[in-house]
DNA sequence: TTATCTGCAAACCGTTTGCATATAT
DNA sequence: ATATATGCAAACGGTTTGCAGATAA
């Protein structure tokens, strides 16, 4: 899957953004570690993450540089809440998440269950999920939350 | 599922809406109706619908319609696409939608197959998926739209 | 009569854009 | 040298809110 960049190999992206006709600034590589460091993180919460070490970056980089890594396939997003969408490094590989709205876990639904699930879609349906992208909300049925 | 509201009772939401402490304004039934009309609706595109008959209508209303009516179980709302919310009836039963990314299509997913979803996750990962809520995004494998 | 509802306009949040400046190549 | 990238501030689209006036009960 072209999709999952190999972690190991932590220079090429550079040599792909060159290869692309961009530059490789400071921004960028700062960015791309905020969000690698962050997990699952906000427009907002990268940028936050890149101050804690310089201010040389603004709003608005934060925003052209998420767009750019995607398009060079090393973040992905989702919308895991009602806010903003949150930004993930595709270290790992491609798989939906679960959004309980009561305790407000998330969880990246397993291997085999995506596999699965984009089987169903694919022979079923004749459709091509875009599980990446995919979050699905509803209720832990164990969850110990305050019931809505 | 109490989720679905008889559509040939079309007299009973007004008693609920009372039984709730809120009132029956001609706003409230404009808006309502609107959503019936127009299928998949977001809040512009019911308020322009309402405007059609009438301007006795705003936009804050409208966004306060929808949040009671949906409150009240009479209308529900999906994601189908980056800009607002759409919202829909609930005169039929909860459904999940697929939507193609290349030809823009939105299919809803058929009951057996959302059936058949809603009990892998219940019993593979003991989670409660929010079905009407879910938007599947993708491609159709025979989609005649230009490839990305 | 009075609690609820409405319209309006202003504020809000996340995001995008135009433009002058800075910088990687 | 020059095309690309950046910061800033302004604009944007969708949504929410405060408040004074209107209206269902």
């Amino acid at each position: 899957m072209a999709e999952t960049h190999d972690a190991t190999a932590g220079d090429s992206w550079r040599e792909r953004l060159r290869a692309s006709g961009h530059r490789l600034t400071a921004q960028r590589e700062l960015v791309l570690q905020a969000v690698d460091t962050l997990g699952h993180a906000t427009p907002d919460e990268v940028l936050a993450e890149v101050r804690k070490s310089t201010s040389a970056v603004s709003l608005s980089t934060v925003y052209r540089t998420l767009d750019l890594l995607e398009e060079l396939g090393l973040v992905r997003h989702a919308h895991l809440h009602d806010r903003a969408p949150t930004y993930h490094s595709t270290t790992s590989p491609p798989h939906a998440h679960t959004v309980c709205r009561r305790c407000g876990r998330v969880r990246e639904l397993s291997q085999p269950r995506t596999a699965e699930l984009v089987a169903t879609f694919r022979e079923g349906e004749g459709f091509e999920v875009d599980v990446a992208h995919l979050t699905v909300f509803g209720t832990c049925l164990d969850c110990e939350a305050p019931a809505g």
